[in-house]
DNA sequence: GTAGAGATGTGCT
DNA sequence: GCACATCTCTACT
């Protein structure tokens, strides 16, 4: 996976399909990354490091592309994997996967939550994953949470729309900077006659 | 199943 | 104090 001379917009339609995999030391949970949003750093106003915002918080996203970037937000944690090269703050939000290992685990962590109910929001699975912001400013592949590109999925159709919980941020509140795979259940806000089996999506 | 309000913690101002 | 890249529950269809 190459994070680097791609933009963002490429890398964040490319980890569509792509397994993500977090080991803890009970249990290793595995999944299917179905829902991403690219945050274009400096210019989009709805990136946290818009303007060039460099504090201590956001620190990770400025590091190389392929880095964790962990911020916690209303009690939970979101995911983003940095892109780009050093200094130049983008990076992509996970938002939702189709878990496949380590499901009855999952089911703990989310107060016994079961079905789409445990993945389908970027707090709601790294809840699931039980991911920890320790994370925050390590990178991918380098410690228990990786992801692999050769036993990946292909989705058979990639949907592209405007990103969630963005609002007021002028031309880029509508800028379709959101990618899911089409008709995927585990997509976070769909409407459960609009979707498909899992089966279905994936080429 | 859907829509809407309230609850929450962390970090910046 | 306030703004949030959210979640859950309640009330209603």
């Amino acid at each position: 996976m190459d994070f680097i001379n791609r933009t963002t917009e490429e890398i964040a339609a490319d980890l569509l399909g792509v397994k993500i995999i977090h080991e803890t030391d009970d249990i290793v949970y595995t999944g299917y990354i179905v829902e991403t949003e690219a945050y274009i750093g400096k210019h989009d106003q709805a990136a946290h490091s818009f303007n060039g915002r460099n504090t201590k918080s956001v620190k990770s996203l400025y590091c190389e592309g392929g880095t964790i970037y962990a911020h916690s937000m209303h009690k939970q944690l979101l995911i983003n994997f940095v892109t780009q090269v050093e200094g130049e703050p983008q990076g992509v939000l996970i938002r939702a996967i189709e878990p496949e290992h380590g499901i009855e685990q999952m089911s703990l962590n989310r107060n016994g939550k079961t079905g789409i109910e445990l993945t389908n929001g970027p707090g709601k699975f790294t809840q699931a994953m039980q991911i920890s912001k320790a994370l925050d400013g390590t990178k991918l592949n380098a410690n228990c949470l990786k992801i692999d590109t050769t036993n990946r999925r292909y989705p058979k159709q990639i949907e592209r729309s405007a990103r969630i919980g963005v609002p007021n941020k002028g031309i880029w509140t509508d800028k379709p900077l959101r990618f899911t795979v089409a008709g995927h259940p585990y997509v976070s806000k769909a409407r459960k006659r609009d979707s498909l089996p899992c089966a279905e999506t994936w080429k």
